[in-house]
DNA sequence: GTTAATTATACTCAATATGAGCATAATAAA
DNA sequence: TTTATTATGCTCATATTGAGTATAATTAAC
């Protein structure tokens, strides 16, 4: 085969768009077009000749086809092993290579409530906001031990991505878990590519076309990661907001409550916030309407807010 | 134009091999070929048939082109907009387009010095172990603020990015100095790029083929981040090595000294090493020799050492 | 209209972590 | 023996964090 023919392929940008709706964190998807009835993320194909970066080739047809604000954007990670298995559900030619570039975009509204899904009917593991998630000891640690069996590096992974046995919850390893997850054979995914041979992981959360699942995951990841020292929640805020909105918000992400007091606190020791002198109506107290202090200015290194996650979260 | 055409490219993975020498951080480039005398960082195009990740394939051409043992490999950006200037040193067709992923890999060794290429000689205002570096208050600052004069947005990314007047210098902020030194023509990349008239730049760090440079600068950043929360600085250790040896390691990736008594004591909290019962013998008292406790355990999500910083980092 | 529930906000306090330093020990070179 | 040099043990004031209590300002319930 010809060498030159061989490294020649095509590049699909692929959008995890999130926005929280009420108390959930959602993504923008597509509407499912394969037997399996699963959702996709947006993507689209990149044109050099027209785009001069790839973030303005993705600002473009997400602009297009969505007609979304969205104001951040990050590239996370490009995939050449897009959907593991070889042909995906598009139309593209079986031997024309696809390698994709995952991106994270984060909105303010979310409209079309029908087109967004919601991060934890994908990931029930991931939400700690009501405690630890009963599909932990009842379905998926039991079989992840097993899988380990007496495998020491399995059973390292699985301390380091789940906390079991003795280990804490951290809540940035949601790639990691799913990667694990997905070698176990416990997502549908790993079914789908023909890794898998029983259907234990039918329960598992809500799968999703090709890699998608796991470029959510990624976004995840990140997003949780960079909550906690750059002021990204904003970029999901209105205008004027209060302070237990910011945080009801930061909750959502982060799948975990966190103490009122010292959330306050740091932000108050931050200075990202600033008062618009107007009060929020609802039940109780009213509490005061705040702004985002640094908002325009295009400055994305601001030092954020180190979230104040407190000590006992190993349940 | 045909679609299909135009949304097919080449991908090449350029890699930014990081490894100490002395109290030097170095960079594997290679020889220069161009008749700007320039060094490169070494890279490889992809081939989707014959290595299923990118990663793979980046393995793959380092061990043949180098022999070299790299263990830590991390993805850094993929780049569509290669070299920003649109034709390569290379021998590829003009209308092909080349989509760049930088990667990020470490060594232990560095053998052949001559085809190493120490940081602080493309980047001379990055090490500030000896104090403030001079090019700074000399030459780099004020024509950059020259550059931004009244402009309110390029006088706050001046303020972030080098800590004019009143912040202070993060140390991981490498890629947002280089970029906006490159927007205002103070580095030779841009004056090839044609967005220069003069010759200001020639003074400020050695330069780097196409958009190498600019990969390098990302390394940096990415490592100096990684290097406070992961116990990446053991991926340049050797087996057995004093605790002084890893603190010179840190401060040559920082560029910064540390407090030596507080760096110990996050290495000891952390239980990141474990003494080996041999001393080493050098000028001064003998140094007890130390092993990393996690070697050979792949797991790559370790706690790793919070640096002492100190302080009073504004000069 | 009084009470209860609800939410907001101010303040406290112990435990821990951090920045900065001094004191002392063990070696080589002078 | 002295001096320079490096290693290592220890202290201590200050800052940060985790985890509360106390109180204020509302709406909803009776």
């Amino acid at each position: 085969m010809d060498k030159n023919h061989t490294a020649s392929v095509l590049i699909d940008l692929s959008a995890a768009i999130v926005s929280v709706r009420g108390d959930q964190p959602v993504c923008l998807t597509v509407p499912d077009v394969s037997e399996y009835q699963t959702p996709g993320l947006p993507f689209g194909p990149f044109y050099p000749e027209r785009h001069r970066t790839m973030e303005i080739g993705l600002r473009q047809w997400v602009i297009e086809q969505t007609s979304l604000d969205i104001g951040y954007v990050e590239q996370l990670y490009t995939f050449g092993d897009r959907g593991r298995r070889s042909e995906g559900a598009d139309n593209k030619k079986e031997n024309e290579h696809i390698v994709s570039v995952g991106y994270l975009a984060l909105s303010k509204q979310c409209p079309q409530p029908n087109q967004w899904s919601e991060w934890y009917k994908h990931f029930p593991w991931e939400d700690w906001r009501e405690g630890r998630p009963n599909i932990l000891n009842q379905q998926i640690i039991p079989y992840l031990e097993a899988w380990a069996g007496s495998d020491e590096l399995r059973r390292l992974r699985l301390q380091q991505a789940f906390g079991v046995p003795d280990k804490t919850w951290n809540d940035e390893f949601v790639l990691d878990r799913y990667e694990l997850m997905y070698e176990a054979g416990l997502v549908w995914e790993a079914c789908a590519d023909g890794r898998q041979k029983e259907k234990k992981s039918a329960q598992n959360g809500i799968a999703m076309q090709l890699d998608h699942r796991r470029i959510l995951a990624t976004a995840m990841s990140r997003l949780r990661a960079k909550l906690k020292y750059r002021p990204v929640v904003f970029e999901l805020m209105p205008s004027a907001f209060t302070l237990t909105h910011v945080q009801k918000t930061t909750e959502a992400i982060l799948g975990a409550v966190l103490h009122k007091q010292n959330f306050r606190r740091q932000l108050a020791k931050n200075e990202l916030v600033e008062p618009t002198g107007k009060m929020s109506k609802a039940r109780g107290r009213p509490a005061e309407l705040f702004k985002f202090k640094h908002d325009e200015s295009q400055n994305t290194n601001l030092p954020g807010l180190r979230i104040p996650l407190g000590k006992s979260r190993n349940f």
